[in-house]
DNA sequence: CGGGTTATTGAATGATATCAACTTACGTGG
DNA sequence: CCACGTAAGTTGATATCATTCAATAACCCG
């Protein structure tokens, strides 16, 4: 699974770290800036995104607590990285970590399935976008972060939602009106229920899960009724 | 940068491999087989795609000579792996390989660096599909494309296709008849020329770039004309 | 050279974006 | 503690790009 916290955190005690506190919204990094840190974030939620020419921007992946921030790491920082609410991280100095990480076969394997798993969420990020419509993508990404919140808290099933309509619209490369019309369409379904504007209570797994396998919500077919 | 074939079959060396040849179309492997190896392009191209329930593709990625297939490894495979063209592979049983790799941290490192280039590869994927209109995904797929050859072969401006308009299409989560249509603009456009039905000649780079990076081909615009 | 696959081109449909108006939620200050 | 104001979210009407279906044309291997 991915990096656990456990596990990483338990590497990343022997390295001399510092904490950092950000405000809802405000950025850790910018695209473009050296990248001067490795982060673990420890509470919160981040997200990464890539700021298009358009002024549109397209986020590639939420980073929750336990996991890694900058492990692909190329010369510069090719991604944005924002708190979507208050959020504490570990930073690692790029250097030091990296020293540490080639001696220590133990280590450098974690980070490896770190990435892995980075990839793994990239893919379905591919399938999301590519394949799924608007609702069948709105329907994976709800199981998805139920399923990542569940493995680190105990088992709720009031999934959080960190980040605004906007940001998983942002993440979906869909409309935030569309994100909307496909919460409000799986709340009238009876497949979810709202909690004020950073909750959702999913009621109908399965219909949920057999939506997002599907790649077809049926919005158009339930829309009329 | 990807995991270069040279420094890579280095590493590899030291395993005892099997070779293996695939026709045209033939699959290496299909989702939800157990994975047994890990694998090494040799000639020729790969793709990496998941089959949906629809019955539609996603191709995930092409692997070219020098990249390995299989890393991201899980319990089963996620994805089938079809040759587009005659290819040659080494073959590494995947526990020795991973034996081997996880008490070699130069060697480590290597894996890690290719799934960090995989990542980048399939973050820009999601960028095409999700922020790119059909034009511009086109114009950067042909670019990269010439990139990656670029780095394996003497620079030429002839660029070959190893996968049909419908891999391509898959790829980029579009039809193969606008990906067709695509071609049939660049070309009436002078961007770009065609030789047969695998082979490209990019003539007009700097327009190829700013189509690609500007999100918008302006297709409409040039289809009236 | 011929048959079959692959690619191109055209016309109509459809899902989602966009634009615009309205409503709700929530934090702040009175 | 309530009222207010702003930001976030919802809902509706229309426009648009890409898909889909259909037919023709080009390529290539035997």
């Amino acid at each position: 699974m991915a990096c656990g916290g456990a596990a990483c955190a338990e590497g990343a005690q022997q390295l001399g770290c510092q904490r950092r506190k950000l405000q809802p919204r405000q950025h850790l990094f910018l695209q473009g800036d050296a990248q001067s840190h490795i982060y673990l974030v420890q509470s919160g939620a981040v997200c990464l995104y890539k700021l298009m020419r358009s002024g549109r921007r397209q986020i590639v992946g939420f980073k929750l607590p336990g996991e890694f921030i900058g492990l692909g790491h190329e010369e510069r920082l090719r991604f944005c990285a924002q708190a979507m609410g208050p959020t504490e991280l570990r930073c690692f100095a790029l250097q030091p970590f990296l020293a540490a990480a080639s001696g220590d076969p133990r280590f450098l394997l974690k980070l490896y399935e770190s990435v892995s798993h980075d990839l793994s969420r990239a893919y379905e990020l591919v399938l999301s976008v590519g394949q799924r419509d608007a609702g069948s993508s709105v329907a994976a990404f709800l199981l998805g972060l139920e399923a990542r919140a569940r493995a680190q808290r105990e088992p709720t099933d009031l999934v959080a939602l960190p980040m605004s309509r906007g940001d998983i619209a942002d993440y979906l490369s869909i409309s935030f009106e569309t994100v909307s019309r496909v919460f409000t369409s799986f709340k009238k379904r009876g497949y979810i229920a709202l909690l004020g504007r950073r909750g959702v209570r999913l009621i109908d797994r399965d219909s949920l899960r057999t939506i997002a396998m599907s790649e077809d919500s049926g919005m158009r077919r339930a829309a009329v009724s």
